[in-house]
DNA sequence: CGCAATTAGATTGCAAACAATTTAATTGCT
DNA sequence: AGCAATTAAATTGTTTGCAATCTAATTGCG
């Protein structure tokens, strides 16, 4: 709301253009650089995220995450997560198990497998922030940016 | 390269995990806002993108955009631009002919169609980052966060 | 209670991304 | 010239994203 700069719309155009572009290519560029360490566990970069969401929730109240709150975390409905959770499943790292309290959710539990997989995740992390010569700050710095469009983005107005 | 604070290695992974998730998400979100604007248009997110190098081209020395030069300049290669530029075909924005030059070679050239779909552009986008009421300068900022971002994981070392 | 809305997932269909392979043209080297 | 290596696109197959639709369970309300 605040447009203190009068911009030609030509300017306006170009450095639209430019982050548009810019943010869709890191973030591809991101996941190509994860590849090598997910190879290593044998899962994608998103099916990487639901295994991070799951890992988590241990520190959340007692209730079973449902594919509903993992789509609510990850901004994904269950048309990509059904597909993916399958997979999941099916490689032995999770279970999915329809709620007896209400059988429309369904709950997801990891495996033992699931489990011991997180164990080998900070060695490959580290290993990988090192070898791309990462900066720390400039990853605070650049994800403090990115959770405030995100926020102007998901949260407002329209 | 120069990691100054000593992080943990579980501040590291959680901050790691929210910058991944969130550049992804946001990716996400933006291409989401521009749905109702590329609706009339016609055209997807990736499509437009590449529609956007192609009004820029005219800039450039006399070749002619070949999809090779439109790969490097958007991170893509030919599995996924072949058909995507099929279908910009398809709808009459552009054509593809190969090379004489080199038959290896496909040359893109829009249509008139496809010049005339740039005029309507600049209209829709203002009234797009009106609407989502976003920061200008906020935007600066985040597109050269991301750049740097970009370059390290592009450019460099590995 | 009974039935219309709502809700959670699943399904279907299309368009990316991307790895891996294939095809055809061109280069380069001897 | 002749042939191996390289190069540009195309093709194939798998996995996302996401809209739209469908199914089944649950809620809410008269």
């Amino acid at each position: 709301m605040s447009q203190s700069k009068p911009l030609t719309e030509e300017d306006a155009l170009q450095l639209d253009n430019q982050l548009c572009f810019k943010l869709y290519a890191a973030s591809r560029a991101v996941i190509r650089g994860y590849k090598p360490m997910l190879d290593q566990l044998g899962l994608t970069y998103p099916q990487y995220l639901v295994m991070l969401v799951l890992w988590e929730w241990q520190l959340k109240p007692p209730e079973l995450p449902t594919v509903k709150a993992l789509g609510e975390r990850l901004l994904l409905d269950s048309g990509t997560l059904t597909p993916l959770l399958k997979r999941l499943e099916t490689q032995g790292l999770l279970r999915r198990r329809r709620a007896a309290s209400d059988e429309r959710e369904v709950h997801l539990a990891l495996t033992e497998s699931g489990w011991v997989m997180r164990e080998q995740v900070p060695a490959l992390k580290h290993a990988l922030l090192c070898q791309h010569g990462v900066d720390l700050n400039e990853l605070v710095a650049l994800r403090k940016q990115i959770g405030g469009l995100l926020n102007q983005l998901t949260l407002p107005s329209h």
